[in-house]
DNA sequence: CTCATGGTTCGGTCCTGATCGAATCAATCG
DNA sequence: CGATTGATTCGATCAGGACCGAACCATGAG
């Protein structure tokens, strides 16, 4: 007796290793061509290829072509949103981690989900947004002050020029290391790029993880708290 | 290349027919038994029993005994929620629906996401609750107001006596049929019992629907909308 | 134009894991 | 106590799907 959504053909696809690799891969934000996926993954670009056309055809995926390079990359947030959840659940569940490699805690302090910043640094944020009134949820969903209007401002983001985008302006997006909320949406991808542009934090190689200055993160936290503390 | 948790494991214990199936059925947030799980999957008992004890040791589920009777349930919200997410993805990328029979309407009007109502009922509440301030994000979780303390009360539930339970309070959930957020956490699992007990709505049987009378509906929304116009 | 590289398609191999019949153990009831 | 039923274990079967070599197509650079 079946009833809902049919969860196992999405989970099938996620539950290959190859493909599990070119998500998570992909988690990163960045569009990745077939050939840096089968790198990524550690199999043949052949084998990479039919993988990626299930994707795509599943809707987990979409691809861009610029001359002979497809990028590939995830669908949309609701699927980073999933698998940062099963990232969570897998994390939580696992009773030891094996791959605690150098990355691990860089991932945890500061990483990129998908678009926007996640592990101890993105829940610092969007918890300091909350406790000061920059952010507030309404209408089922979050919205911005005009004290976090002010705030983006003075960080160099249009607020209102964000809204414009067509996708969720300011969301939620619960953190697997963490187990609480960092800022998602537009919004938070907008932050996220402004830190970078900024020069406080940057990509690490081949990584997920985001890297803080000493200057850059004391520069972020500054900025929180002065705005705080008015 | 390889970072974070291995999201693999997790995604290919989901992604066979028989365990997807004792998953979906155990987001009723009831707990079944193994023949009863074998049944709902259509598979034997044999292979059902097998099929539980991979959930188990993963961490997917947990087990108490009574008797000769063992009873699943999902080992908590976190998998209830990754389950939900995986059923939002399912079902937005599903060109059609094959499975829309006569309870899939039902099952987006109203519905038990684990242990709270979700669906349009669910996110109708939701969404009153934050517009009125019944609700309010605070250092990084959901919190209730005296507002809502109040209007909990009037309703028959003690707030203060459900932030007893060791589980997280209160906490958005996204919801697989609205693609909003719907109330979980201990609150929204009281708010269900209590709505049930009151009899505005009761359980279908063998199905994750919930169907609330005409007159519980009118009760609901009338509460709702009695406390949101003072 | 040729060569290199990105990417796809095809077909064969082989490993994995779901499945169930049979058997067994445990709990419950009359 | 015997019969019934819930649940587990064992072992054999086989279907499915990941994988890669080979071949091919498409694009871009020199």
């Amino acid at each position: 007796m079946s009833e809902g959504p049919n969860i196992v053909r999405i989970a099938a696809l996620i539950g290959d290793n190859a493909r599990a690799e070119a998500l998570s891969a992909l988690m990163s934000g960045r569009a990745l061509t077939a050939t840096e996926l089968a790198d990524a993954a550690s199999v043949t670009r052949q084998t990479m290829s039919s993988h990626l056309q299930k994707l795509l055809e599943a809707g987990l995926l979409k691809v861009s072509q610029q001359g002979r390079h497809r990028y590939f990359r995830l669908a949309g947030a609701d699927v980073a949103y999933l698998i940062e959840s099963m990232m969570g659940v897998a994390f939580h569940t696992t009773t030891q981690h094996p791959r605690t490699g150098p990355r691990d805690p860089a991932l945890r302090k500061a990483r990129i989900c998908y678009d926007h910043l996640a592990g101890e640094m993105g829940v610092y944020v969007y918890q300091q947004m909350l406790e000061y009134g920059l952010l507030l949820q309404k209408d089922g969903a979050l919205s911005i002050t005009d004290q976090g209007r002010e705030w983006f401002r003075q960080l160099g983001i249009d607020a209102d020029e964000v809204a414009q985008s067509r996708r969720s302006f300011c969301r939620a997006c619960l953190d697997w290391s963490e187990r609480k909320d960092h800022l998602a949406g537009a919004l938070g991808a907008a932050l996220l790029s402004r830190i970078l542009e900024l020069g406080w934090a940057r990509r690490v190689e081949d990584s997920r993880a985001i890297e803080f200055s000493a200057q850059g993160e004391a520069s972020l936290r500054g900025l929180m708290r002065l705005r705080c503390t008015e």
